[in-house]
DNA sequence: CACTTGCATGGGGGA
DNA sequence: CCCCCATGCAAGTGT
């Protein structure tokens, strides 16, 4: 492969570069992809004339026509035809194939090598268009020329790198080529210094005999450099995008190195490639990505970047502004973007090639007008990140709410020519619904959302106006393409926007959930535990996840045994049931096994009203209680172990303190205070914020004598149940009750069956110094479980209770915990320390298996 | 106390 | 493995 010489015009002379295997082609094979500039070839497609491989005839796809591919004319003819072969030229018109302009020039100003572009770096992308004239002049010149009319139009650091330069100009040039084409453009970029326009694909046939036509290429890197156009113009068909066939022509370039990229997505899977006939026609309408060409290695825009405008939208657009749009990337609205703060973060690679280059932090004013003519101002800056920039767009806002928009929705910047003004327009997300949008997304995997892609709901102002965009998918390699940056969208937007909307009402909502959930949790009946015996005790491991079962309440009786409560679903009568029953998500009395007279909805509830009372309180007025803090109600009915410790964490040692711990959204919190216990400042700081073992914060020492309790509290248990046997089950239970305060022995746990997991959560922890440090450096919360105590992600957990337990059980000679395993009698073996006090831990704070398996 | 501003962090994706 | 970028953090500033 190494032997193959590049036909993309400014790669070409380098007959060295590594060739990559690209995806299969129907034909059989796969593609060739240039390791340099991206371009793909078919493997055949190679000839003698550039190089040693397979000159010959070549049979088109469509026609069947046999083109002969051994010198550059004929290569030229042929046209890539997605993963399935080759077509020829005059098919690929017929079939709406439009040509593209793409650079190539024989003289090697095709394309504008980014090495070459020297001092030309700076030339704006309009400007760097270059006329689509013939005459080769030289490209070089021109870009001298316009660099040296808009120096300012490039980023410096795209000067200062030979990527920058004109390839940052080209690129734009590139994509403006390459998207048409991806797009199934009609419209063909015309190189025209200073009025760059998108030619008419009547022109474009007129062109596309000329020799050098871009094979429409899918993925292929249509490697046309946006510089391209130096004096011939290379014409590359696309097929709407859809037919993704390229024809490279090797043109002598001058340059070289210029990377190319696919125009489209690669297929991540082989069994996607789509035969050009299907594809083609589709095109015009398609709302496909329009990959900026030109590749600036790293710098390269991601696809989920690539502006996604129709042909028609764009046709219309232009026809509005009585200007020749260019789409140059977009951006689907993050909730940091769409928030309060005013910042949009731009893509890095979109804003050095798009915008105006800011040498100062500070940046510069940007004036950007939306699609209604409105003219607005931005700062365009960016911050130092690492050794990087990140570019941002400050202070719209006031545009993002003029539009409307919120986060999800897809802000796209287009560039009028000529002139070079800067637009703004939007897409509003087909629906706000996330969910929905990801079933639009599979739809279109589906192959079922024919009608409009994912992004053109009714009434989005796509690159331009409002235009209902039928765009048509056509082809998995489009519905894959758009497919996959959905996904990536709908990533984007998903869980963080979720969280930043949420607010403290609905989080706590969140989090009752989430623990009422555990509460549902049981070990997975069918899946046995192994038993792990370390130094004497045993401890049971499921493989499986738990599975839901229903709510149950336990309850404790002075005598120290447990009862395990169930509500019927149908008379909502509670019956009284073995502590280790498990019971189906759905259950009624007639299921009840465990006591013939009641299992029927008739017979009457064991519970007294009393205890029913306190039940139903605990439920329904936990989250007052929580709120409250008040010891007196933690007596009265412990949340659930997460419940209990999320609260002791809010509220920090003030449990007696009333109001509302500030649970909201976090953006709004100003900053940490000492001693604030709000569920922000509990939160540990992002990034570097890891508590250390030695942190004294109120998370810490607040775990911390969780632990220390829960060390007692079994070894007090242990006790009890000794005294059980023994027959002293009433003094044990004083312990208990000093322990917990006044809380009475009824139900007070919900659902755990796990004994020592109750008498854990019916103890109020006592304020203790910690003997053992806690490991509070906490993988980041699951975005599921919000308002998950920091310090209690499932591996912090375990972390937590590995060494620092270890070393507290080992300082208060607790060396024989016994626990309790779900569902059972205490499994009174023992096991190693490690895993006694992770089970203790999570047990006590209502962890579940499931949780650990995270 | 709220908002602004600038930087830091780290998950995740691409190379 | 590197880098992007979404987001958090907290100092600074404003009200």
């Amino acid at each position: 492969m190494g032997t193959k010489i590049c036909m993309n015009a400014s790669c070409q002379t380098a007959t060295t570069h590594e060739w990559k295997r690209g995806w299969p082609l129907r034909s059989g094979g796969h593609a060739l992809l240039c390791y340099n500039c991206g371009s793909a070839y078919e493997d055949s497609l190679f000839c003698d004339t550039f190089h040693s491989e397979e000159p010959g005839w070549r049979e088109c796809n469509i026609c069947s026509k046999h083109l002969h591919c051994g010198c550059i004319a004929s290569k030229f003819l042929l046209e890539l035809l997605d993963y399935g072969g080759v077509g020829c030229a005059s098919c690929a018109r017929s079939s709406r194939l439009h040509l593209m302009q793409s650079d190539e020039i024989p003289n090697g100003f095709g394309f504008l090598a980014r090495n070459n572009a020297g001092d030309s770096e700076s030339i704006p992308a309009e400007n760097t268009v270059a006329g689509n004239s013939n005459d080769e002049g030289g490209l070089a010149q021109l870009c001298r020329l316009l660099e040296a009319n808009e120096p300012s139009l490039l980023h410096p650091s795209k000067r200062a790198n030979t990527n920058g330069g004109l390839g940052q100009f080209r690129q734009e040039e590139i994509m403006h080529a390459i998207g048409d084409i991806g797009t199934g453009f009609s419209n063909v970029t015309q190189p025209s210094i200073g009025s760059p326009k998108f030619s008419k694909p009547d022109n474009m046939s007129s062109l596309l005999d000329l020799r050098d036509m871009h094979s429409t290429l899918s993925q292929p890197s249509l490697s046309m450099a946006l510089g391209a156009p130096s004096g011939t113009t290379n014409f590359v068909t696309f097929p709407d995008g859809a037919v993704e066939g390229k024809e490279q022509r090797k043109i002598p370039s001058f340059q070289q190195g210029q990377r190319s990229r696919p125009i489209l997505p690669k297929p991540s899977k082989p069994g996607l490639s789509v035969s050009s006939e299907n594809n083609i026609g589709a095109a015009s309408e398609l709302r496909i990505a329009r990959p900026p060409a030109e590749g600036r290695g790293k710098n390269q825009l991601l696809p989920r970047y690539w502006p996604r405008i129709t042909d028609q939208e764009l046709q219309q657009l232009s026809g509005d502004l009585n200007s020749n749009i260019v789409p140059l990337f977009e951006k689907i609205l993050s909730a940091s973007d769409a928030g309060r703060i005013g910042r949009l973060v731009l893509p890095k690679a979109c804003a050095e090639a798009y915008f105006p280059p800011v040498s100062q932090s500070e940046g510069i004013p940007l004036r950007i007008q939306d699609i209604k003519g409105r003219e607005w101002t931005f700062q365009f800056r960016f911050w130092p990140n690492n050794n990087s920039r990140m570019y941002v767009l400050e202070g719209v806002t006031p545009c993002i709410h003029s539009m409307q928009l919120k986060a999800g929705d897809t802000i796209t910047f287009s560039r009028i020519d000529p002139g070079g003004k800067l637009v703004m327009g939007f897409r509003k997300s087909t629906n706000n619904d996330e969910d929905t949008k990801e079933v639009q997304a599979s739809g279109l995997l589906d192959g079922t959302a024919s009608g409009e892609t994912p992004f053109s709901a009714d009434g989005d102002i796509g690159w331009n106006n409002s235009e209902n965009h039928r765009g048509r998918i056509d082809g998995d390699l489009l519905q894959q393409t758009t497919a996959t940056t959905e996904k990536k969208r709908t990533q984007n937007i998903g869980p963080k926007s979720k969280r930043l909307l949420m607010h403290s009402e609905d989080a706590m909502e969140l989090r009752l959930t989430w623990e009422e959930a555990q509460d549902l949790l049981h070990p997975p009946p069918s899946v046995k535990p192994t038993i792990v015996t370390i130094e004497d005790h045993e401890f049971e491991e499921y493989d499986e996840p738990p599975v839901f079962g229903k709510r149950t309440i336990f309850t404790s009786r002075l005598s120290g045994g447990q009862e395990q409560w169930a509500q019927c679903d149908d008379c909502s009568k509670w019956r009284n049931l073995p502590v280790d029953a498990l019971l189906p998500p759905k259950w009624t009395c007639s299921e009840n096994a465990w006591d013939s007279s009641r299992c029927t909805c008739s017979a009457p509830e064991e519970m007294t009203s009393k205890d029913l009372d306190n039940v139903l309180r605990v439920s329904k007025d936990f989250k007052k209680r929580r709120n409250l803090g008040s010891q007196k109600r933690f007596q009265e009915r412990e949340p659930s172990g997460l419940d209990a410790l999320a609260t002791v964490a809010v509220l920090g040692d003030n449990l007696n303190d009333s109001g509302d711990p500030s649970v909201g959204a976090t953006t709004k919190h100003p900053r940490h205070r000492l001693g604030c216990t709000c569920i922000v400042c509990i939160q540990p700081p992002s990034g570097k914020g890891k508590h250390k073992p030695t942190c004294t914060c109120n998370v810490c020492m607040t775990v911390k004598r969780r632990f220390k309790t829960l060390m007692l509290r079994k070894k007090k248990r242990q006790s009890e149940r000794e005294a059980e046997i023994s027959q002293k089950d009433k003094m044990d239970h004083k312990e208990e009750s000093e322990m917990k305060g006044t809380v009475s022995h009824e139900v007070l746990h919900i659902n755990n069956p796990d004994t020592e997991g109750n008498q854990c959560q019916r103890q109020i922890e006592k304020p203790e110094t910690s003997a053992g440090q806690i490991d509070l450096n906490c993988h980041p919360n699951r975005e599921d479980m919000p308002l998950e105590i920091p310090g209690l992600s499932t591996m912090n957990l375990v972390d937590t209770a590995e060494s620092p337990l270890d070393n507290y059980i080992k300082q208060n000679g607790l060396s024989s915990f016994v626990w309790d395993q779900q569902g059972g009698p205490a499994q009174q073996s023992g096991e190693s320390l490690r895993r006694l006090s992770d089970e203790a831990f999570l047990a006590s704070i209502g962890w579940t298996h499931e949780s650990r398996r995270d």
